[in-house]
Parts: C-alpha cells; sequence; structure tokens
RNA sequence: CGGGAUGUGGCGCAGUUUGGUAGCGCACCUGGUUUGGGACCAGGGGGCCGCAGGUUCGAAUCCUGUCAUCCCGACCA
C-alpha cells in the first residue's frame, strides 16, 4: 500500500487520557481511538493487527480440530434464566427490550449459547467430542474501565468451548487448548507464563491463565524459580509453617486499655512493635450471616479462599452495625477470643505465640493470646500469599510478579450442562450430561500486551508475525528519479512476493518518514537514499539500532530471511 | 459506589488566583525556499472556553447544579 493514500493518523503528542505504554502507543501510531469510556475503535493500522492475531488463533484452534462458528451477541433472557446467570450477572450485563417487551442481553459471555446449541443438535456418544468456538464482541459494563483496550466494556474474545462425553475426554480436549494457546502465544512474540488459577464463579474442577509478564499487570502471580510452580495469586497456596503447633497454656492473657486505637498502624505504634505480632479479626458476612477470620496483623485475606471455603454466593466485609451486633464492640476492636460466631483462622495463627487480638470491647485489646484461648476454631489456608513464602511445592522462597491475563482455559465439568440439560447417550443408551471445558482470549489485550513488551523510545517493535506491514520502503527525496524508481521496482516485487508492504510515497522530509516507521513498527525498513543511482540501498530491522547497504537484491534475499519465508 | 483530578480549535497546554475584545506550540490550507532523523519564511482557516442556570454593565474566570473523562480503591468468567 501507498502511504501516502492511507489513513494512518499518528500523533506526536501523548494524549492525556493514557497511561501505560500500550495504551499511548496504540492511540499515538493511529492503530484505535477512543469513543467512550471503555469502547474503542480501531482504525485501519490497528485492524490489521487485530486481523492477524485473530488469523494465528484461527490457525492454532483449527490445528487442534476446533470449529468455527458465530453466535449472536444478542442473547434471549430465557437461555441465561434457564443457568441461573441472569440474576448473577446484574449491573455488569447490558441489558435490554425489545418493541414487545422481551428481554434481551449483550451476551457477556456465550457458555450459554454454545451449551443450548449443542444440547438442541448432538445426542449421541458418537458425535462426541466437540470443540467449537468463535471469534466474537463481548459486553461487560466493567465498573471501571482502564488502561485502553486493556479492560473495557466492549471486547472482542475468541471463546471455545468443549463437550466430552466424561471427565479423560475433557482431559484430552482442555490438554489441546493448552497446547494451541502455547503455539498461540508463541507466535505473537509474548513471553507469558501458565499460571494456576481459581475457577471461581465459573464452576469446575480447575483452570489456568495465560499471563505475559508486565508492571501494568492487573493480575499478581506468585512463582517458583526452582520447581517451576506458579499460581494466581487468588489460587497460589500459602504452606503451614513447619514443625508443630505451639501449644501454649490458655489464660495467659490480659486485657490493655486501647483507646481509640482500632487499625493496625496505630496499634504498632501503641505496642511499639510489628504487625506480625497481632491476629486482626475481619468480620464478613457471607450470604449475610456473620463469620470470622483470622490472619496475622501483617497479611491480607484472600477472599477467594475464604468463599471457596465457605461456599456461599455473596461475600463481602460486614458493615459497622453487624460488627457491633456480633461482636459486642466498634470496628477495630473484634478478636477470637470469645467470639461467638463461626471463626476461621489462617494456619499461619495456629503457629503464633503471644499474641495481640481485639477483646470484643470497644478500645480494649488482649496481649499475650494464643491458640488455645480462641476455643473454637476452623484452620484453614484463608491469606494471600506473599513475596518469600515457601513454595507449596518444593519450598524454596516464591516470588512475586504481576502479569496481563491475556487467556484463561477453564475445566467446566458438568455445571452447565446439568442446568440447560445438555446431555447424550452413552453406548448403553444410558442419559449423561456432556462434560465442558471453556477457553477465552482477549485478542485486543493480547496486541496490547504485546506492545507492552516490544517498545521503545520511538514506538512499537511488532514481531513479525503480527506486524500490519512486514516492510516499510522509504524514498528519501520523492523528487530523486533514481530514488523513486528503485523505490517503485522494490515496491512491485515485494507485492509479487505476497510480502506486506507499504511504500512511503509522502513528500515529506525523511526524518518524518523515519520516525513513523519507528513510532508504527514495521520490522523492516528499507531506505532508499544517495545510493540508488548504484542500486545500493539501507537494510535496517526495527529492533536494531543500526542499518546495513546492500545492493536491492541481496535485500530481498535478506527480507525473505529475516520474516522466516 | 467512595476518594482525587481535569474539561479552553484535531492533539498538547497557558489564561481562571485579582471578571474587561480567547492565546501559545504542534497539526491543517496557500505560496516560496528546502530535502538523510519530526525544516524555514510569509500568508491563512478553524473555538457557543463540557452543558444548564445564576450573580454582574460585562463571565473561560465568581456561585449553584449537571454531564463527561482520567487516576486510586471497592468490584470483576
Amino acid at each position: 500500500m501507498r502511504y501516502s493514500q492511507l489513513f494512518i493518523p499518528t500523533l506526536r503528542e501523548v494524549p492525556a487520557e493514557a497511561e501505560i505504554e500500550s495504551h499511548k502507543l496504540m492511540i499515538r501510531a493511529g492503530l484505535i481511538r477512543k469513543f467512550a469510556s471503555g469502547i474503542y475503535n480501531f482504525l485501519p493500522l490497528g485492524y490489521r493487527v487485530f486481523r492477524k492475531i485473530e488469523n494465528i488463533i484461527r490457525e492454532e484452534m483449527d490445528r487442534q480440530g476446533g470449529q468455527e462458528l458465530h453466535m449472536s451477541a444478542l442473547i434471549p433472557a430465557e437461555v441465561l434464566r434457564e443457568s441461573g446467570r441472569w440474576d448473577v450477572f446484574g449491573p455488569e450485563m447490558f441489558k435490554l427490550t425489545d418493541r414487545s417487551s422481551r428481554e434481551f442481553c449483550l451476551g457477556p459471555t456465550h457458555e450459554e449459547s454454545f451449551t443450548v446449541s449443542v444440547r438442541n443438535e448432538v445426542r449421541s456418544y458418537k458425535n462426541l467430542p466437540q470443540i467449537l468456538y468463535q471469534i466474537q464482541t463481548k459486553f461487560r459494563d466493567e465498573i471501571r474501565p482502564r488502561f485502553g483496550v486493556m479492560r473495557c466494556r466492549e471486547f472482542i474474545m475468541k471463546d471455545a468451548y468443549s463437550f466430552d462425553r466424561d471427565e479423560a475426554g475433557l482431559d484430552v480436549s482442555y490438554r489441546k487448548m493448552h497446547d494451541a494457546y502455547c503455539s498461540i502465544f508463541d507466535r505473537c512474540g509474548l513471553d507469558y507464563t501458565v499460571v494456576q488459577a481459581d475457577s471461581g464463579a465459573m464452576g469446575g474442577s480447575g483452570s489456568e491463565e495465560f499471563m505475559v509478564k508486565s508492571n501494568v499487570g492487573e493480575a499478581a502471580i506468585a512463582y517458583c524459580d526452582d520447581c517451576g510452580y506458579a499460581a494466581n495469586d487468588e489460587k497460589a497456596q500459602c504452606v503451614e509453617p513447619s514443625g508443630p503447633a505451639v501449644s501454649k497454656q490458655a489464660g495467659m492473657f490480659e486485657k490493655v486499655h486501647t483507646p481509640g486505637i482500632g487499625s493496625i498502624d496505630d496499634l504498632c505504634g501503641f505496642f511499639d512493635c510489628g504487625a506480625e505480632k497481632f491476629a486482626k479479626t475481619l468480620i464478613y458476612l457471607a450470604d449475610g450471616k456473620a463469620v470470622a477470620a483470622v490472619i496475622r496483623g501483617d497479611r491480607d485475606l484472600n477472599e477467594t479462599k475464604l468463599q471457596n471455603l465457605l461456599g456461599c454466593v455473596v461475600l463481602e466485609m460486614a458493615d459497622p452495625e453487624s460488627i457491633r451486633k456480633s461482636t459486642g464492640a466498634e470496628v477495630g476492636f473484634a478478636g477470637p477470643v470469645g467470639l461467638g460466631i463461626r471463626k476461621i483462622m489462617d494456619l499461619e495463627v495456629r503457629h503464633m505465640v503471644n499474641f495481640i487480638t481485639g477483646a470484643n470491647e470497644t478500645d480494649y485489646h488482649l496481649k499475650n493470646v494464643n491458640p488455645a484461648d480462641c476455643g473454637n476454631v476452623e484452620y484453614a489456608d484463608i491469606r494471600n500469599i506473599a513475596s518469600g513464602d515457601g513454595c507449596p511445592v518444593c519450598g524454596s522462597p516464591v516470588k512475586m510478579d504481576r502479569g496481563i491475563e491475556v487467556g484463561h482455559i477453564f475445566k467446566l465439568g458438568t455445571k452447565y450442562s446439568d442446568a440447560l440439560g445438555c446431555t447424550y447417550l452413552d453406548e448403553n443408551g444410558k442419559e449423561r450430561p456432556m462434560v465442558m471445558g471453556s477457553y477465552g482470549i482477549g485478542v485486543a489485550r493480547t496486541m496490547a500486551a504485546i506492545i507492552e513488551q516490544n517498545n521503545d523510545s520511538g514506538g512499537i517493535i511488532w514481531p513479525v508475525g503480527v506486524a500490519p506491514y512486514q516492510v516499510i520502503i522509504i524514498p528519501v527525496n520523492t523528487t530523486n528519479e533514481e530514488q523513486v524508481a528503485l523505490s517503485e521496482e522494490l515496491y512491485s516485487k515485494l507485492i509479487d512476493a505476497g510480502i506486506d508492504v507499504l511504500l512511503d510515497d509522502r513528500k515529506e522530509r525523511a526524518g518524518v518518514k523515519f520516525n513513523d516507521a519507528d513510532l508504527i513498527g514495521i520490522p523492516v525498513r528499507i531506505t532508499v537514499g544517495k545510493r540508488a543511482a548504484e542500486g545500493v540501498v539501507e537494510y535496517k530491522m526495527r529492533r536494531d539500532a543500526k542499518s546495513t547497504d546492500m545492493e536491492s537484491g541481496a535485500a530481498l534475499d535478506r527480507i525473505r530471511t529475516d520474516l522466516g519465508l
């Protein structure tokens, strides 16, 4: 394509709305424009990259036996009512009604659509397994869209669903999707990690996330360099401190007057000690019922773990009134001793000796408390893992990092097939629920993640496989006939060779063209300049600092090598 | 939803404290000179200062309300 005819609105200055590098560059390079909060339009250059990524996804999904189809974005309420999710999704779902008041939503996800389709058509074990997928727009009214296309309200996802006869079949399908995802993200040039994840509200027996390491990632991951263990922080298991729990005698504690001092920070000052000397007691409402969660003062509670343990639908921090009712004290003075509600205590607390807790009496704390004082408690892993904690597999200290979740694969089991009656008849004529898996990739988020990992001060550095154009030809001086002629010759040869090539025929100064070429990140740049009359051009890879002079024919050969053709 | 900030040509910003003809840089158009890392000279076009009320002789500026956007948090297959 000829640059002079294209719609590539690059920007010199960084729009004020963008915070992270990928977002800034996507706007500056003319890939996207914001249309409303959390809603973006893709411009031609951005859409070319988008389609490259989509096609990589298609190829790898198809290679594993996936079949592409397309489900309606508009979903009738009844299928979500049938699975019970119409109300579960709540305000995150865009709901609407048609002219005769029938209810619909703009699909936030498509488990129901796929499950209903398969249920209506597939009856026999002979037709299983199936892996179906689509690349489709999802709508979620995110509470806080951010970072451009990283988290937005309308986004395109590749979502796949597998249907198998049994768990063993699911394992096979799941493995195929896992492998497909590895190939996809490899081809996108991403440095990623596969981590264990909580399957959350999706239900099911296991899930893994594909995380692109990045300090702007929204997810925290714990990993172990020694054994390779890696998990999302929601999932990462905390091991109980080794050795037997200390069984200090009960009743050694004493009450201390701590007027108005309820926060851990203030208490550290008052008692002149570190936060690890405290056992903090957090009051939660699990489906409306008060529960106490006790963890060491310097730790963070892991609500996912607590919720999984309690098996409740809604878990929220208790309001001050509920706290008063269940502890008999104001907020900040709760403690496990003598507390009359269900108490979940973190494994670590079992090993603490002579710690400080609230006294369940306003303005009082207890010191020298020991587990034996706490009465009936349940011990469980309910805290967040922290850097330096023991790896649950090998015991080495784990490290923490941040990651962008670009893909997530789930073993759903029969949650949806049970709810929606998606069954088949086995060899014995017996009706069984299909065993399902679901597999998602955020396409635009993947694009943003690629940019996060591949940029410099000049702009984007596209990996060859996803670049909007693979080669850009820059005639330095468009009034020089020899330069123009050689540029045109190379241009048509590259087109004939089936290479995506951009000819920067704009009547701009060389500096402008170089800077735009760097900004939009084209992998190979051919500069046709002073030595055009000798048939010599400059060859430069975007990722390299220096260029090399070579005869134009040699440049064509070199392109084939560098693009892996 | 809580906390913070910002809305002034396409983009980035100044002007608001102390009311008095709406500015700068970039981009854009015309002409000329230039032509290897975002050229220069000259001329030019484009803004109900987010919106609605109010105060005032007079409001970008003061007051009230409202909307939007961004950041932090809560939230989130």
